[in-house]
DNA sequence: GTCGAAATTATGTATATACATATTAGGGCG
DNA sequence: CGCCCTAATATGTATATACATAATTTCGAC
């Protein structure tokens, strides 16, 4: 990481964020020049142009030489990656990140639950929903069941320190994953989560994951809208 | 964007993540030191380290204090997504498929055509609208630049008889190509076209395509939030 | 007035330098 | 042998500085 904790490179590259994504400064906005920010923060230039630039190669702002930054609109320009590390992505925003683990529950697999996961036999799972947040600002809801009969150590796990993707994928091997990917209107439980109206829009990524045939893990993350894009780069596979 | 194109910080953070996406140095592999990248490339530590950090942000390497940098093993997946032919897509659902041009003009760029494409130069372009059916409902709305510098067969094509992306595929090569995904609430012209309600949830993907490192085409389908899902399977694969 | 050259300005990249901090290695001592 | 202190080392952050580059603006020649 470019930047430890509570760096002053840092601290700029998030007061901006959180200018520009909470609406303070809108699309067109120019920010301040490097040398205003050099006077504001009682730094040198090259720190400001090193958070700026990184807010430019995140997307947020667009730089002009000679007319100054200004804030992009939201959807022209992402993540170059395809990341689907939560942390990673809202880091890369030069957010701070947590999350908090709402609840989590054992349970014997409904046919709800069976069917998400695609198991056939009955059997425990375990029922986790998490909210990921960059900043103070909601990013992302979390609901996941894992499969005990496949991971049963998951049992001992309580998902408080670390977030389930990270410990599985530490845990778990897997071979097959499917994902699948729409929009919908947001209801109340998911209005609520991330703290958005009831029937706004929002970017639901749903995974299922296998190890040998067996189901894993199935997950449904939330995105609003405006937060979140999704980005694959590839060459025509024949042809 | 902190480097301009033939940087040597741009440089060095290309060799060394050539030489990870491929496997020359795998997972766990310690990467050269900084003072040692330094004499390699005849530069000053600054220069390297701002390579390096920003490699270790992008999640290809850990850096570890005394110990030097690592590559990283894989912890997030790529997409390998198929989007369809529309007609195909349709089909499967056993609908019959057909569209409709709405609308075709030749312009010269403007300076958003410029961004939508990623031209840097003015030029011709063809600018097409169409919507796919589903029966008699619908489906998508498609919003389509193409680049006349790089397909000028496209000026003698009307469209009205085969759509936008069977011709391209026909008549121009292809070897990259990136798409975004996200949800979006319905705008009025949206709306009309998919014949929902303004403020309703939409899926969007939208697609550049080049030939030879030349833009070729830009599109933007729009999916209402019920009639549409993508499916994605994900290999695991380097971040 | 219009065109084009020159000055101005903000960003882009690179250097040398300094000190802070985390982690490991090694040495002295009980 | 284990423990603590110290030294060595690689990275982390920040500064001042320099020159390059792109985009405007200014201004003089015509």
């Amino acid at each position: 990481m470019t930047a430890e904790p509570g760096s002053l490179h840092q601290r700029i590259l998030s007061d901006i964020s959180e200018k520009i994504l909470s609406g303070v400064w809108a699309p067109g906005h120019r920010i301040p020049f490097e040398h205003e920010l050099t006077a504001e923060y009682n730094c040198s230039r090259m720190t400001v142009n090193k958070a700026l630039s990184q807010l430019a190669k995140a997307g947020l702002i667009e730089r002009r030489r000679r007319s100054g930054s200004f804030v992009r609109r939201p959807h022209s320009q992402a993540a170059i990656l395809e990341i689907h590390d939560i942390r990673t992505e809202v880091e890369a925003t030069g957010l701070p990140y947590h999350f908090e683990r709402v609840s989590r529950h054992k349970r014997r697999s409904s046919a709800e639950d069976r069917e998400l996961l695609g198991l056939d036999a009955t059997g425990s799972v375990l029922a986790v929903e998490c909210r990921h947040f960059a900043g103070k600002r909601p990013f992302c809801q979390e609901k996941r069941l894992i499969n005990l009969s496949a991971v049963p150590e998951a049992e001992e796990e309580e998902f408080l320190e670390i977030s389930p993707n990270p410990w599985l994928v530490g845990h778990v091997p897997w071979n097959a994953a499917e994902h699948r990917i729409r929009a919908m209107a947001a209801d109340e439980d998911v209005a609520s989560a991330l703290d958005i109206g009831v029937g706004s829009p929002c970017l639901v990524v749903e995974r299922r994951t296998w190890n040998a045939e067996r189901p894993v893990t199935q997950v449904r993350f939330v995105y609003a809208a405006e937060s979140h894009e999704l980005v694959a780069r590839f060459a025509p596979s024949q042809g």
